[in-house]
DNA sequence: CTTGATCCTGTAGTAACTACAGGTTTTAAC
DNA sequence: GTTAAAACCTGTAGTTACTACAGGATCAAG
């Protein structure tokens, strides 16, 4: 058995995708990507569809998307019932849950920053950090 | 059976602490918390120790430190072997770590402010977010 | 002594992977 | 044509930090 010029195996399309091997079977255990075609042998066999699919998903989860929002997204995209608005929206929730996330961080930030600036660094056992987390 | 004064059940140490009454019994499970004293009917009985040091837990996770860092945290602790200078610069590590969720949230917050600014909001199914995201 | 609240245990589920064991297929070299 | 290594196959278990449930026991109040 042989890959035409299109056809691409499991390992080719984790190196092309970025996508590690293993999360590819996962993302077809949780139907995310489709059943591939096999070979005689039983292996997948992934074409360019394929990888600009999974390259969706990638670039989704590099923006923190969930793969609950991918997946939603993606059910959209292939019913064709997606518009502008929708995606948009989606977006715009999304970017607030991390401007949150942003907010919270910068929160624990200034917290521990105190905290630092509190010690004096000596080495017997005794410490700010401690007493105020203990308290 | 009674408990007297100091002493409480997992329900009032989980209202008084604010962690969850089940939490509570997974921290004694992964040995953050010890094994508490049991009524004759087997209840677990708490007292203010526990109750400081499930505190102590819950503020460390509020600053987003891991278990495994708590735990670390209260073996020097246990131990008196800690330094205030071994503190700080766990201090100093793990803020490094949320200085750097931050930068990279704040990569994802410019992102996604741009994919909002290229939408028109239109309801066909166009939109330069799924463009840009399966090009 | 009954009843309802709380507790007990073990186990399973969550998100999003990642890694492994033990076996088969494919490919390249000879 | 054979062999050996690389890559693949499957199912399952482990990761983090919980949370929730079922089915039963204990506790406190009336």
């Amino acid at each position: 058995m042989q890959y035409s010029n299109d056809e691409i195996t499991r390992g080719v399309l984790a190196e092309k995708s970025g996508v590690n091997i293993e999360t590819i079977r996962y993302y077809e255990k949780i139907a995310l990507m489709p059943n591939p075609l096999r070979s005689d042998g039983g292996h997948r066999i992934y074409n360019k569809v394929h990888l600009k699919r999974l390259q969706f998903i990638r670039r989704c989860r590099e923006l923190g998307f969930t793969l609950q929002d991918i997946r939603e997204l993606l059910n959209i995209v292939d019913d064709k019932t997606y518009t502008c608005d929708d995606v948009k929206n989606r977006t715009i929730a999304h970017l607030n849950d991390i401007k949150q996330k942003i907010r919270d961080l910068k929160k624990i930030e200034k917290t521990l920053k105190n905290f630092v600036s509190e010690c004096d660094g000596g080495l017997k056992p005794e410490c700010p950090i401690i007493d105020t987390l203990f308290a």
